[in-house]
DNA sequence: TCATTTCCGACTAGATTCGTCGGGATTCAA
DNA sequence: TTGAATCCCGACGAATCTAGTCGGAAATGA
């Protein structure tokens, strides 16, 4: 039950982007360094979130990433879905995923409500908490470190 | 964010095991042939849960595993923790696990409330769902397969 | 005694995670 | 025009985790 380093990594480098957010483009570098994520690794995942459209990149000196949308419309769910696929427990409950919507049970499955409740009660914390909700916190908090 | 084939078999030996709670020791093969679970496999699950005081066992022919507590007094958190380890999305959440209490951010982690949220709404869905509640469900459709 | 059943530890193949690495393409600025 | 900054891409690799298997010992009831 636990979230990868991808999802914590993005999560935080988004942040990071949110705090930094309408100041032209953020290189990767300066991200990694306040995130402490390795840069190399930050790369592949800034990429997956860039082909998802969540940020936006800027190449050559001066370049760097940005948010593609403001920080309220971007949800750590989203971000989560792309660098670690679906939010579900089990495979089974997300049809769209192949392996249909049933495991080997002869009648109903009765403990499909179990594990719907559970992911439904993940996907409300992470579609529900976006950017700006971090956002406004850390400046809250007096520690938003963008500049 | 996934729940491991143990933590799943877990829960599907228990909830089988709740079915047939009142009627002795259920021997491992039959609760692995109703629940699709390979015997020698379920037999290391049960083997835990047994260590963690969550089923009883009686040895030597005729015996089997059952309950050690009334379903309404065992929840699926139980059973997810003993055979998967603490609900938590992260590490740093669970103070008792070692690597302290805090990443490595500066000042306060603001990230921190994110996934303490995540966790604890995992939990009230985990803590609340108690082996009963299946049962009853079980029951009330009709698929109750114990004997 | 013998079939049944739990108990235990060791072992393994495969998948996944968590990165690293090398080099190419693009852009700005001097 | 050159060079530094920066993103982009794919391949590679070590370590860890997952999902089991296997062989045999011990206990128990018939
Ligand atoms: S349908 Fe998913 S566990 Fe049964
Ligand atoms: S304290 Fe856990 S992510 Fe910062």
């Amino acid at each position: 039950m636990r979230v990868s380093t991808r999802g914590e990594y993005g999560v935080r480098a988004m942040f990071d982007l949110a705090l930094n957010y309408g100041n032209g483009p953020i290189p990767l570098k300066a991200v990694a360094k306040r995130q402490l994520v390795s840069e190399t690794y930050l790369e592949q995942l800034l990429g997956a979130l860039r082909r998802a459209g969540l940020v936006s990149s800027t190449r050559g000196a001066q370049g760097g990433y940005e948010l593609a949308h403001p920080p309220e419309r971007i949800t750590v769910g989203q971000i989560i879905r792309v660098l670690e696929g679906p939010i579900t427990p089990l495979d089974c409950l997300d049809t769209d995923s192949g392996s249909g919507p049933y495991c080997g049970q002869p009648d109903q499955c009765v403990l499909r409500g179990l594990w719907k409740n559970l992911q439904d009660s993940m996907e409300r914390v992470l579609d529900n908490t976006t950017l700006e909700d971090l956002r406004s916190k850390a400046i809250r908090l007096g520690v938003a470190q963008g500049q």
